[in-house]
DNA sequence: ACCCCATACGTTATCTACTAACATGTTAGA
DNA sequence: TCTAACATGTTAGTAGATAACGTATGGGGT
């Protein structure tokens, strides 16, 4: 099992290789300017082990892991909480967390999507999916129209307070542009 | 001026044979599987022609006049309305309007847009468009986050009844989804 | 130490969406 | 009738994505 381990990191770091040389390219030449095989030579690899880690090359900027533990932020929360407060506890929760390393990081690649219009496309298609996954845990199984409804209200608060907070370097901070979008859903 | 008119009749038929030719080979052997240029072939085109229309495959699907409708709609309702009833009830007018005549059409769109990946991504991107000019409307001038909140909550409340309109024969009328979509808001 | 084989990666060919350059034909107006 | 504008076609090319097939590296069983 040793093997394993060995070639789950040796995979990890190439994919990690492949991740950061391409969004240094996007960054400098932009997203559309930038073809695969450019990323590939950079990470020393071919176009195929690109596309064998990223099978298309929008992904090599979107696929993120937060919008997952979104749904398990809210499935951790008491459930007699009314489904707006308790998503909206649950995300305050989750940037509390990111605050302390990533958010730079986290920005600059918000400010890549949101002005590429090839990546804003998946961001929202997973905005959607992040949304039926709240919408399960906040009615704890097959959710009806009302819990989608509420899912939907509130990924589009969060998506508002992120879009303002990422283009404006001057705004507040990002706990408490969501803080203020779920005030103004009530 | 007479030649504009003959032209322009000329190129809106065109435009038509060419979506008609699309969604029906669309619906019939399903999008991916369907090439631009048999689109092309079918509506007695060259591909070029196709692009010169239609910029991109999706759009050929996508492009739809009932989003920018919606915005006129919430900016001719009183200013006095609190914004989310003002948007409820454009909405309302607006699939009222609907209702007599294109019903069918919208929902086997729908539906061939909700049961294709590449399509939903450029819908999400329009349902943004859409809320940021309903935001506009309802601000009645450039909006801030609480107006761009609201407005995406009452999109996403819409989608989320076109949703599950779309996906259910059995399901209610799409008035009445909407109306219990914006009920679950409040 | 040997071979075996799984697995990651590369090479090559091909498809299709999309674009640009240039050619052609048709029609409105002088 | 000539000409300028405009819609369309032809051709060639780029880039994302997939499939078929070959190769090498390293682990485990004998």
């Amino acid at each position: 099992m040793l093997v394993n381990d060995w070639r789950e990191r040796k995979k990890a770091a190439t994919r990690q290789r492949i991740q950061d040389a391409a969004i240094e390219l996007f960054l400098v030449k932009g997203y559309e300017a930038t073809t695969v095989e450019e990323i590939a030579a950079a990470a020393g690899v071919s176009h195929m082990t690109f596309f064998r880690y990223f099978p298309a090359k929008d992904l090599v900027v979107t696929a993120d892991p937060y919008d997952p533990m979104i749904a398990e932020l809210v499935a951790a929360r008491p459930a007699e909480e009314p489904p707006l407060l308790r998503l909206r506890r649950a995300l305050a929760e989750g940037f509390t967390y990111l605050e302390e390393r990533e958010l730079a990081t986290v920005r600059a690649r918000a400010r890549l999507i949101l002005d590429t219009p090839a990546l804003r496309a998946q961001l929202w298609q997973q905005e959607r999916d992040t949304a039926e996954l709240v919408a399960t845990a906040l009615a704890g199984g097959v959710p009806d129209l009302r819990f989608r409804v509420l899912a939907g209200a509130g990924m589009a608060a969060m998506t508002a307070a992120v879009v303002q907070w990422a283009g404006d370097d001057e705004t507040a901070s990002l706990a408490e542009l969501i803080d203020r979008a779920f005030q103004a859903l009530t």
